[in-house]
DNA sequence: AAACAAACCTGTGCGC
DNA sequence: TGCGCACAGGTTTGTT
């Protein structure tokens, strides 16, 4: 579910609630969330611990703290972080139960129905090691400066656009909605091969995936119709209104108003995207 | 090297 | 109303 301006909507609420507080004592009900390592390993990691940030790459949440460890956050796919008032009953799969100290008195829930998700404490001196998939992030195009000689470089490869923009390795935080969103936006399809690209068509690429990215990032994320994803208050986001090409299958295109868009499969994943105007 | 399928889970929406 | 199937924002692993 989350991707980038999701994750990086969660950051903002975590560093506004929750840098600066001590983890009192720490519940771990599912060991999946934390088959990284184990129960024990959160625990004994968090417990007595204060966030000292609250950082992101790509769609990892990274929160160091005052111990010199880090707790490392993967949402994956339906995975939440809910900031609410202490003894507050909590939703169906919350699996992770952080209490904080001081006031007022709230807890941080973890709650992830299909268990995707994962919470780890990992020393950041030893990050390749530890989450090596983190190590080998491609480069994050919020938090980094991906100008666009760096962006073409990442394209001259024999491969599709679409598979491309969702490897974590090549670019970090893009994720299904918005690789489908910044390829229309770029007039692009989805499986052009990436060292086919124009100047040109790299500089809209370069433009596309930045501003949909930033644009997404002002609207608080994706909030879809199953109301998965919310910021850790429970608001959802309101990007979805701009939505040009996902889950718009069948439906004309609100671009060029003479095509209905298409839903292809691409390297797994739905593809949507406008057959007139992309190219 | 790159494309594809399957796997990890639970929930929801749809057609019949 | 109930059942079975397709599909879901992510990522890894194994196979062509």
């Amino acid at each position: 579910m989350p991707e980038l301006p999701e994750v990086e909507t969660v950051r903002r609420g975590l560093a506004a609630q929750v840098i600066g507080r001590r983890i009192r004592s720490v519940e771990v009900g599912r060991e999946r969330t934390v088959r990284r390592t184990s129960r024990q390993a959160l625990i004994d990691g968090l417990t007595g611990a204060t966030i000292v940030a609250a950082d992101r790459r790509g769609k990892y949440l990274v929160c160091p703290l005052d111990t010199g460890e880090a707790l490392m956050v993967h949402l994956r796919m339906s995975g939440r972080l809910l900031v609410a008032a202490a003894g507050t009953a909590r939703p169906l799969h919350t699996h992770v139960v952080l209490h904080l100290a001081g006031r007022p008195a709230q807890e941080l829930w973890f709650v992830d129905p299909r268990t995707f998700g994962e919470m780890v404490v990992f020393d950041p001196e030893q990050v390749a090691e530890q989450i090596p998939e983190l190590a080998r992030l491609g480069p994050d195009p919020i938090a980094d400066d991906l100008t666009r000689a760096v962006f073409a470089g990442l394209l001259r490869r024999h491969r599709q656009l679409k598979p491309l923009l969702l490897d974590q390795h090549v670019i970090a935080g893009v994720g299904n909605i918005y690789a489908d969103e910044s390829l229309h936006r770029a007039r692009l399809r989805p499986d052009r091969l990436a060292d086919t690209l124009t100047t040109r068509e790299v500089g809209r690429l370069h433009e596309s995936v930045l501003g949909v990215l930033r644009e997404a990032v002002e609207a608080g994320g994706s909030t879809l119709a199953d109301t998965q994803y919310v910021d850790i208050e429970g608001q959802g986001g309101w990007f979805q209104v701009h939505h040009r090409v996902y889950d718009r299958a069948g439906q004309r295109c609100l671009t060029c108003g003479r095509a209905d868009i298409v839903r292809v499969v691409t390297g797994g994943r739905s593809t949507h995207f406008c057959p007139r105007c992309q190219r």
